[in-house]
DNA sequence: AAACTGCCAACTGTCGACAGTTGACACGTT
DNA sequence: AACGTGTCAACTGTCGACAGTTGGCAGTTT
C-alpha cells in the first residue's frame, strides 16, 4: 500500500509552482534559458530544490533539459502541434465516452452551467474567454471518473496553453467551440458515448487547425 | 528552439535506469522504501543524483513519494488497475486507429513477423512469453508514428510491467491475445481503423480482466 | 493493562562549495 | 580575410555536511 497522505509544502514544490506559473503566462519566454544559480536567487532558495523543481517541470513537458546547457522553455513546431493533439484526441476521447456513461446529474449541471456562462459572455459583446473553455473540458474530465486519463489531461493541457501564442479572438472560431461544447453537453446527457467521442474529435481538429494557422502568422 | 543534442549520461540518468530495473525485475519489492543514503552507497554516487533520479522515476510512476517519508514502490488495488487499463485502452485504441491508416509495408511485415514467432514458440510447447506480447505492442505503437502517443504508452506499459503479479502463465488467456493480434495485424493490414480500434479494446478489456483476477487470487 | 507524554534515532530537506564541461572570444597562422 | 588553436568565463553536475521533521520506544500515569 502506498503509505499515508502528504502535509505542507517543499521548497521544491513551491518553485515548481512558481515557475510552472512563470512559464505558462509567458514571463519566462519560449526559447529562453533557465539560469539555476540565478533563478535560485531570485526565489530566495538553493539550487538543490530549484533542480528538483526544474527536473519536475521537464517531466510535465514544460521544460526540455540539454545537458550541461540547462533548461530551455520548449516552442514547437506544426508538427508538434499536429502530434500532440492526437495524443489530446487520444484522451478526451475516451474521456467523453466515459463522461457520456458514468455522469451523474450534477456533472450535468456543472457542464450546462459552463455552456450558460460562455454564452451569456459571448452575447454581451465579451470574447469567449479561455478559462471557460479550460473549465469546460475539466469539468468533463471530472463526470468521466478515470483518474490517470485525468492526470494525463491535465499535463497536455498544459502543454497546449505552453503553445498558445494563438489564444487570438477568433469570433468564428469561438462560436464554433461553443457549438461543440452545447453538442457534447446533448451526447453526454443522453448518454451517448459515440457521439460524445465523435463530437469530441470533430472539435479538438478545429481547435488544432485554428491553433496552426495561427502559429504560422 | 529546443538547442542541440544530448551527449552521454549523467549520474542520475545512470541511477534512473539502474533502479528502473530493479523496480521493474521486483528485486526492490513492491511497498518496501528506498533508502537515500542507502541506495546511494550502493551505487556509489551521492545524494543530489540519487534523489533526481528517484523524482523521475516517480514522475514515471514508478515509485511514488511521501513528504518526509521517502519514496515507495507502489502496490496497486484492483480498482487501480482499472483506471489504469481505461488509459490504457485510450491510448493503444487510437494508436491502433493511426497505424491502421499511416502503417507501412514494412511495419505490416515487423508485426507479422513478431506474431509469428509467437505462434513458433506457442506450438513447440513454450508459453507465449511477455517479451513477444511487449513486442507486439510496441511494433504496433511505432507503426502509428505519434511521438507524444508513444511516449504516453511507454509510460503506461510500464506501469504495467510493475503490477504483473500476474503473468501467470493461463494458457487460454495467452491463445485468446495470439488470435487478438492476429486479427489486429488484418484490420491494420485492410486499413480498417475502426476494427482495429474495437479489436483493440476487446483485447484489452481481456487482458485487464486477466490482471485482476490473477492479482486478487 | 491501556493510554498518554516526552525523548531519541533515523531519515529527508536544504545548503554552500568544488570539479568538470561547454560555448565563445581572442590570438596566431596560412 | 578565413581558418584553426588556445584560453577563459560561465554554468551545470556533484559532493559532503547541517537542520528540520517523522515515527517509534521508553517511561509515567490512570
Amino acid at each position: 500500500m502506498t503509505p499515508p497522505a502528504p502535509l505542507h509544502l517543499s521548497l521544491a514544490g513551491q518553485a515548481v509552482d512558481v515557475l510552472r506559473e512563470q512559464v505558462l503566462t509567458g514571463e519566462i519566454p519560449p526559447g529562453s534559458r533557465v539560469n539555476e544559480v540565478e533563478v535560485a536567487q531570485k526565489l530566495g532558495i538553493s539550487r538543490g530544490p530549484l533542480r528538483e523543481a526544474i527536473r519536475h517541470l521537464a517531466s510535465e513537458g514544460l521544460l526540455t533539459l540539454v545537458p550541461h546547457r540547462g533548461a530551455f522553455v520548449p516552442d514547437a513546431s506544426p508538427e508538434d502541434v499536429r502530434a500532440l493533439f492526437e495524443l489530446r484526441t487520444a484522451l478526451e476521447c475516451a474521456a467523453a465516452e466515459l463522461a457520456a456513461s458514468r455522469r451523474t446529474d450534477v456533472d450535468l449541471v456543472r457542464l450546462q452551467d459552463v455552456c450558460a456562462e460562455s454564452r451569456h459572455n459571448y452575447k454581451a459583446g465579451q470574447p469567449f474567454p479561455y478559462r471557460l473553455d479550460l473549465a469546460f473540458h475539466q469539468t468533463l474530465i471530472e463526470a468521466a471518473r478515470s483518474p490517470y486519463i485525468a492526470e494525463q489531461v491535465r499535463l497536455v493541457q498544459q502543454r497546449v496553453v505552453l503553445l498558445r501564442s494563438a489564444l487570438e479572438d477568433d469570433p468564428p472560431h469561438q462560436h464554433a467551440s461553443m457549438d461543440d461544447h452545447d453538442e457534447l453537453v446533448r451526447a453526454v446527457a443522453d448518454g451517448d458515448a459515440a457521439k460524445a467521442s465523435t463530437v469530441m474529435r470533430r472539435h479538438l481538429s478545429r481547435v488544432c487547425a485554428q491553433m496552426i494557422t495561427s502559429l504560422t502568422h
